[in-house]
DNA sequence: ACAGTATTTATCCAACGGGTTAATTTCTTC
DNA sequence: GAAGAAATTAACCCGTTGGATAAATACTGT
């Protein structure tokens, strides 16, 4: 009678579920930020029940924590992979910006979490021991860049590899977090495919450009290599 | 009996209580955000009572785009008085960036209100007609400079001038809005005045050398003029 | 003075949201 | 095949919070 196998009323799959709680509450929290993001949208959205995320991971905070530890360990593990140390100087800071460039506008929610991290000035990323010793040896390969470029005569100067890599970040990362504000103050769609390559070789060229002192040349390259757009026709 | 003047209950002042109430928003929601903002404590930092908010606002969304409009209200007069047309183009451009740099400084609030407002993705902005129409002749401004400095011969390229302010207020605003992450995870500390002052003449150096095609020498003066600090010694 | 209106206070409440408790179902192992 | 552990569900709890209602107090004109 009760022979057939009775179909189950759910499946059983903690590191899966985690994954997808993981998941699902990345997506929530860069969404709505700490505070607007819902436990309750969180779980529908991993297919689970509001006391799995108890279950599994813990409260909201510890949620949060998690998963922006686990978008911080992506980045610097792609990061790694990069290996600039045999490409001439000038070519590895080009890589190093389309890197980054591209990077951000495949993981859009990468920017919001740090958004929300640093409204939140940083207060959960300070607890976190994995993070601060996963700090990458990325400084040093961008020193290493730096000090061939200067060698060879590529690069004017010496310039401190912490400061160039912010201002490669933030010329990305600004252009893209704040493109909302910006397209409705300009009145331009930044997000916009030809937009969007502009803001490449814009960024290529200016970075390249102070580096080497070969300004005019190298705008020119990066416009013309990236896109067919002008970078700086409107003038 | 009843004829000495009775002590009011409390006052009546309904255009300071509106400025107070802004006043008051502006620091709750830059501090938490829109959903992490509480309306009573706005209230009790108003010296107000809730009801407060509803009678001379609004409820909490409009307060929010009132305190939205008011922030960049203020930004946009003050770079009214900028006027840059009669510096030399260097030193309008220098200029330039650090008024940028030293109003984010001045006004944290309001870095922290574009933050809140571009993980909405300008949600609310996008509402407001009284910003869209203020956005600023500053682009032209910025044009203005750029073609006499290719006039002159002090600049090698005509950048387009919105790249460049989307660059200029990028590395201002991408350093101080992410400091705090990024002091942990470069273990400095990034707001210290070293570090600021280190900061903005590399900013300087960047930009100009990139215009002007002379890396070193200005990577030098933006060194030397406003820090002892070392830019470029970390090599 | 008196009426009408503008501003402020004092309560209240329904919905929401994070977190908990307890019961149910599946897996493991002996 | 029974017991115990692990995973999952369902239901409830309770402080919070945005917003509403109604009453009190000050101002204005006449």
């Amino acid at each position: 009678m009760a022979k057939a196998k009775r179909t189950l009323k759910w499946q059983r799959d903690p590191e899966g579920m985690r994954l997808r709680i993981l998941e699902a509450a990345k997506q929530e929290f860069s969404a709505h930020g700490l505070a607007g993001a819902r436990v309750d949208r969180i779980a529908a959205k991993a297919g689970a029940n509001k006391r799995m995320l108890y279950y599994h991971v813990g409260n909201k905070d510890e949620l949060y924590l998690a998963v922006l530890e686990g978008a911080y360990d992506k980045i610097r593990s792609e990061e790694r992979g990069l290996d600039l140390e045999h490409l001439d100087p000038p070519e590895a800071i080009r890589r190093l910006i389309e890197f980054t460039w591209n990077y951000f506008l495949r993981n859009p929610e990468f920017l919001s979490l740090l958004q929300t991290e640093n409204l939140a000035r940083a207060k959960h990323l300070k607890r976190s021991a994995k993070v601060k010793s996963m700090h990458s040896p990325f400084v040093e390969m961008i020193r290493t860049v730096v000090r061939r470029g200067v060698a060879s005569g590529d690069f004017q100067v010496a310039v401190d590899p912490v400061q160039l890599y912010i201002s490669i970040a933030a010329l990305c990362f600004f252009y893209l977090s704040n493109s909302a504000t910006l397209s409705v103050i300009f009145g331009r769609d930044l997000l916009a495919k030809d937009a969007k390559d502009e803001r490449l070789a814009h960024m290529v060229g200016l970075v390249l450009a102070a580096l080497t002192g070969q300004s005019a040349a190298l705008f020119e390259i990066a416009k013309t290599s990236k896109s067919r757009t002008a970078v700086a026709q409107t003038v």
